[in-house]
DNA sequence: CATATGTCAGTCAAACTGACATCA
DNA sequence: CTGATGTCAGTTGGACTGACATAT
């Protein structure tokens, strides 16, 4: 329990940490993560279903993340032409160019993690990683059940 | 950056998981945190302004959360006779109650955790009271700053 | 038909800013 | 007087439920 609270709050000091270098690009991390896994899908474009399944979050969460982006130009919405149901969210110039200066204020911001060595660094992702596997986090596209449920979902490079 | 993101994904599992154990009790985990905290005092009462600098929230937070929790008989607010100004939180028996038996339910769900070695989670802990303390987490009243501010401050004992 | 996708409406808990009464 | 304390009003960003149109 000890290590879950520890967890907890430095999770608290670093969101709070993060807003303030993202707030200069008018971004929360919940919009820099959605624009952060657009800029490294092979086209730039996601399905709304894809996104929420990779980041974890509800769909409708999904749909006020991407309004905002919208609405900022850094992201726009384009039908799905595979599946007449969905809709690509694809990132845009404006939305390329927001994700690398804020990436590079974030490398930048080293987050009092500089007062680690690597070593160290890696065993907190190391160990934290087997608990991300157990949640379906780095699930590709649907949770590692047998039985595979109806639609087969790769649709990242719709060029 | 990878760790940051680990930290910031196991958080948001964690959350879920911690909130979904303390539903029953009609618990957040921001209002846990304050029962504990006041459970773990001295009298089983804190300033209010003493709960927001160990919590590391917003004073309107601790109204907030402190409102809730006097709402459902688990806290009760009393004037501090230390300080005119103060307010103390106190927690009642129902509140002792709830606190004590949220902890076993989440002893009992161990989030994962047991997967991990004793020596795993003791890690996680210890590379991260580095970032805590450097966040001012620990501070038992002011920042450990040379020439302390202006009004002394412990109060849990006002019996 | 049943199922999947995304959106909308509305709710909720949390955290914030700004203003304020009160008291040290 | 200044400064600290707690509260109130109002806003914001995020996550949720339930309902729904649309398409597979």
């Amino acid at each position: 329990m000890a290590a879950v609270t520890a967890i907890m709050r430095v999770q608290q000091i670093l969101l709070a940490e993060l807003d303030g270098v993202l707030r200069p690009y008018d971004l929360t991390f919940a919009r820099y993560e959605a624009l952060v896994l657009l800029s490294f899908s092979r086209a730039g474009a996601l399905p709304m279903r894809l996104i929420g399944q990779r980041l974890m979050v509800h769909p409708t969460s999904v749909t006020n993340t991407i309004d905002r982006l919208e609405q900022q130009g850094l992201v726009v919405r384009r039908p799905n032409p595979r599946d007449g149901r969905g809709t690509l969210a694809e990132i845009t110039g404006a939305g390329r160019a927001a994700v690398a200066g804020a990436t590079a204020d974030l490398m930048a911001a080293d987050f009092g993690m500089s007062g680690y060595d690597p070593g160290e660094l890696e065993s907190i992702s190391a160990i934290l990683r087997g608990l991300r596997v157990a949640a379906g986090d780095f699930a590709d596209d649907e949770p590692a059940d047998p039985a595979g449920p109806g639609a087969p979902g790769g649709d990242e490079s719709p060029a």
